[in-house]
This record gives structure tokens, C-alpha cells and sequence, in this order.
DNA sequence: ATGTCC
């Protein structure tokens, strides 16, 4: 899009001043090269959402932000309650806590080498991969209702991962406020048989190396090292996720006229954060997060047994477990003051600065672990949160690389086969069960994810800490 | 993202 549109407020910072029903600016941070990239409707979207009822201080835009359902993916938008604010499920997206794990595996890239092919079959052959993909959990009426209430932490119960695991994942792995009986029995239909699944699209789990170092000293808490092998899984909520989203959208866009609110796109539907039916989201969203940590930790457990089959008595840590489909209350300062806000983050990761009181000890000193995925076959990046970001953007981050092409455009321009020869001439095995998917999800579909992270760190969004290159990746 | 259209 066109840069002239927007005002530069420093290197990395650009602002559309409220116009027309814009309640606060929208503000996008890229450079002059990423913005010039973007497509119209990311501004088109953003500034719609800054017309919605209580929103606070700014619509932000991460800089892998591209146009998305209502709210652009890497959206960050915040709502008062006390102002009337409202809960958009276009704004937290339809796979809800869709996120991003990553594993210590106490390897070295020359201890992999030599059983890469055979990793890879044990992973591929484990953790089920693909559309309509199922698991070997099956979830009765009780075990549904303790998955949706309990995330992680039920995984854990049920045998699934170490108790250590909690502490390092948000919300300490369950979280809190979800109302079971706000999802609908279809969505648990949906999800009874997909339990411990990765899914499809830009879904994958990837055996990575760490490739370079920016900060030393914090990533050395975070337990990286050059040459380090770590396995990260990017998956979401699946068939429950998307049900809740879609029911959701439908209620939302219905009952706008009847809470008077006002919106320019159908697509933005929204209620209010006081009204029974936001509350109602609010409930089924928070199960639906459930149900995000509990597939990771299913996950995290599957890669476990995998791995133990190839390196046998190997222990993986869990580094940290992120969300960047998310609605969250947290408190904010606003001029001065002290605010409970509902934080949108839509393809935007939480990134909680050092001190901050919701931080496992760990983490106090250098802020949370911001895990950003990369498109098959490019780096993945490790950040970690900091104080300003809580001023830039809410403590919000970018998510990965964005997406600068369709999925029916990459399908045509690539075939997943020669994609997929092209990776193994660089030493990266890809093993999926969709050579559409490959296709879709070719690397040159997506921004450049170095570029991004660059940005967001001189954004001050947060600080690069690792960089990490794919050998295995397994997907969707 | 998604039993890639209930």
C-alpha cells in the first residue's frame, strides 16, 4: 500500500489519525519496504477496528500483518468494559489459542545428523499430521468437560507430560474462566477424536537447529546454545476452535443491531464485553484455549515418545508455550492509570516484559519467551518480551512471517513435490501427508520472517534472542 | 485456520 497514507512517527512506527467513526488511531509497525508490501485492506481492516465501541489508546498492527476475517492477522486491539468495549471472535480468529511450542532436547546438531531420516519417520509416524486428522484419545461427556476446563493441567493428570511443564506455558497451562457448557455439542463432536493432532494449513511440528545467537545472556536462561537441536509445534484448537469461532461470528453479526452497535464491516461482528452474549463468548473462547494447551501438552507427550524411540533416555524440556489467537483481560496503564482491559491479539504473540508479576521465576529477569514461527523451510526466531512494548502495542509481539500471497495463488505458482525436493537438497526433510498443503505453504508465500523479526525488535515490541533453522519438518 | 461447502 501506499506510505503516504500515514504519518511516520519514528523508523518503525506509522499512524493513520482518526477520522470518520475512528474512536483512536490505528497504528502499523513496519518499515517503508514491509508497509509498501501490505495489501490496502490491512489498513482497511485496521481502521475499522478503530471505530468499535471502547477501544483503547490505538488499533495496533504487528509487521506481519496481513487481511484476515474482520480484524487484520496481526491485529492487537484493546476494549474497556467501563467504556462500553466489546468482544470481536473475528478478533481473536477462528483457530482460538492457536500457538506456538518449543522443546529443549539436549542434542546437538551432530549427535541428529546421523538419524535424521529415522527421527523423522518416528515423529511422522506419532503425532498425526493433515486435515480431519485423528488421534488414539478418544474424549467421553467427563474427559471433554475436564479437557475444557482443565487444559494443560488436564493433560498432565491424564498422563500426558511432566509436572514441570506448567510453569512454562501462559496461564500455567490452564485457563481460568472457561464455561464448558457454552460449547456447543457440535464443537465437542468436532474435537472428541482430534485430541493430540496437529492439524493443517501453516500447522507443523519442526525439529530445528539454533543457527546464531543475539543475546547471549538471555539465551542462556532460556537454554540455548549454538548448534542446540529444539523442537517447536505450531498447532491450535482444531475442529472445537473453529466450531465455537463460527457460532460465534453468526450469534455476534445477529445480535449487533440489538446491542446498537455500529459496523462498517459484517465481518467485525462483536458484543459487548458486559452483555450476556460477549460473556457467553468469553466462557466458550477460554475452553477453546483449553483445548489449544491440552492438544500442545497431548503433542508435547506424542514428540516425547517419538523422540525416545530414536534417543532413548533423552529428556525434553519444555522452553515455553505461547498463544497468538487470543482474547485476554489484563491490566494495563492508561494515562496514568491502572486499567482492566480485554487485550485482542489475533496473529499477534503476548510478550510480557521483564517483572512482570504473571512471569514464572524463570522468566522475571528477562521477559517471557516470544516464539515466532517461520514459514516451512525458512528460521523461526525466539525473542523475549520487553518493559516498552507494554507502551507500543499492549506487550504484543508479531507471530511468524505473514502470509504476502493466497493460498489458491501459492497453489498454482508452486507443486509441493518439487518444493519439497528443493528443501531436501538444503538438508531439510519435510514429511506431510498434503502436497496441495506444501504447495500452499511454499516459503516465497510468505514475507520475509528475518524482516519481521527485525522489525519487531526495533519496534521494541521485543528483543531478538535466538534464531533457529528447520531439519525436520513434519506437517500439516 | 476448518470434517478446505450443512
Amino acid at each position: 500500500m501506499d506510505t503516504r497514507q500515514f504519518i511516520q512517527r519514528d523508523e518503525t512506527c506509522w499512524e493513520i489519525k482518526p477520522y470518520g467513526n475512528m474512536r483512536v488511531p490505528a497504528i502499523i509497525y513496519a518499515d517503508a519496504q514491509l508497509l509498501e508490501d501490505m495489501d490496502q485492506k490491512v489498513y482497511d481492516q485496521l481502521t475499522n477496528v478503530a471505530t468499535l465501541p471502547g477501544i483503547v489508546e490505538a488499533a495496533y498492527a504487528m509487521p506481519d500483518a496481513h487481511w484476515g476475517y474482520g480484524f487484520p492477522i496481526g491485529g492487537v486491539a484493546a476494549f474497556d468494559p467501563e467504556q462500553g468495549g466489546v468482544v470481536s471472535a473475528g478478533g481473536v480468529g477462528f483457530d482460538i489459542s492457536c500457538g506456538v511450542r518449543t522443546l529443549h532436547t539436549g542434542l546437538n546438531i551432530a549427535e541428529l545428523q546421523p538419524h535424521k531420516q529415522a527421527l523423522a519417520d518416528a515423529l511422522c509416524r506419532t503425532v498425526p499430521a493433515g486435515v480431519g486428522s485423528r488421534g488414539k484419545i478418544h474424549l467421553n461427556h467427563d474427559r471433554m468437560h475436564g479437557m475444557l476446563t482443565g487444559g494443560a493441567k488436564w493433560a498432565l493428570e491424564q498422563g500426558y507430560g511432566e509436572a514441570q511443564d506448567l510453569d512454562r506455558i501462559e496461564e500455567h497451562g490452564c485457563m481460568a474462566g472457561a464455561e464448558a457448557h457454552y460449547v456447543s455439542p457440535r464443537a465437542r463432536e468436532r474435537q472428541k477424536d482430534e485430541m493430540g493432532t496437529l492439524g493443517s494449513g501453516n500447522h507443523y511440528l519442526e525439529v530445528q537447529r539454533v543457527a546464531e545467537i543475539f543475546d547471549p545472556v538471555v539465551a542462556k536462561i532460556f537454554g540455548l546454545h549454538i548448534d542446540d537441536v529444539v523442537i517447536t509445534i505450531h498447532c491450535g484448537s482444531r475442529g472445537l476452535g473453529h466450531q465455537i469461532g463460527t457460532e460465534f461470528l453468526k450469534e455476534m453479526a445477529m445480535s449487533a443491531a440489538q446491542y446498537r452497535i455500529v459496523l462498517p464491516d459484517r465481518e467485525l461482528a462483536c458484543a459487548p464485553l458486559n452483555s450476556p452474549l460477549g460473556k457467553k463468548y468469553l466462557g466458550a473462547m477460554r475452553a477453546g484455549i483449553n483445548c489449544a494447551l491440552a492438544n500442545r501438552q497431548i503433542i508435547t507427550h506424542l514428540t516425547r515418545q517419538a523422540v525416545a524411540t530414536v534417543f532413548p533416555g533423552i529428556h525434553l524440556g519444555l522452553l515455553y508455550d505461547v498463544s497468538h489467537n487470543t482474547c485476554k483481560l489484563e491490566h494495563h496503564m492508561i494515562d496514568g492509570q491502572k486499567k482492566a482491559l480485554y487485550v485482542h491479539r489475533k496473529g499477534a504473540t503476548r510478550a510480557f516484559g521483564p517483572g512482570h508479576p504473571d512471569l514464572p521465576d524463570v522468566f522475571k529477569k528477562t521477559g517471557q519467551p516470544v516464539l515466532i514461527g517461520g514459514s516451512m523451510g525458512t528460521s523461526s526466531y525466539v525473542l523475549c518480551g520487553t518493559q516498552e512494548s507494554e507502551q507500543r502495542a499492549f506487550s504484543s509481539a508479531c507471530h511468524g512471517a505473514g502470509r504476502a500471497m493466497s493460498r489458491t495463488q501459492a497453489s498454482k505458482q508452486w507443486q509441493g513435490r518439487t518444493l519439497v525436493e528443493e528443501l531436501a537438497e538444503r538438508g531439510i526433510i519435510i514429511r506431510s501427508p498434503s502436497m496441495r498443503g506444501v504447495a500452499e505453504e511454499a516459503p516465497s508465500a510468505y514475507k520475509d520472517v528475518s524482516a519481521v523479526v527485525d522489525i519487531a525488535d526495533r519496534a521494541g515490541l521485543a528483543r531478538k534472542v535466538a534464531k533457529l533453522e528447520p531439519v525436520i519438518c513434519v506437517k500439516g
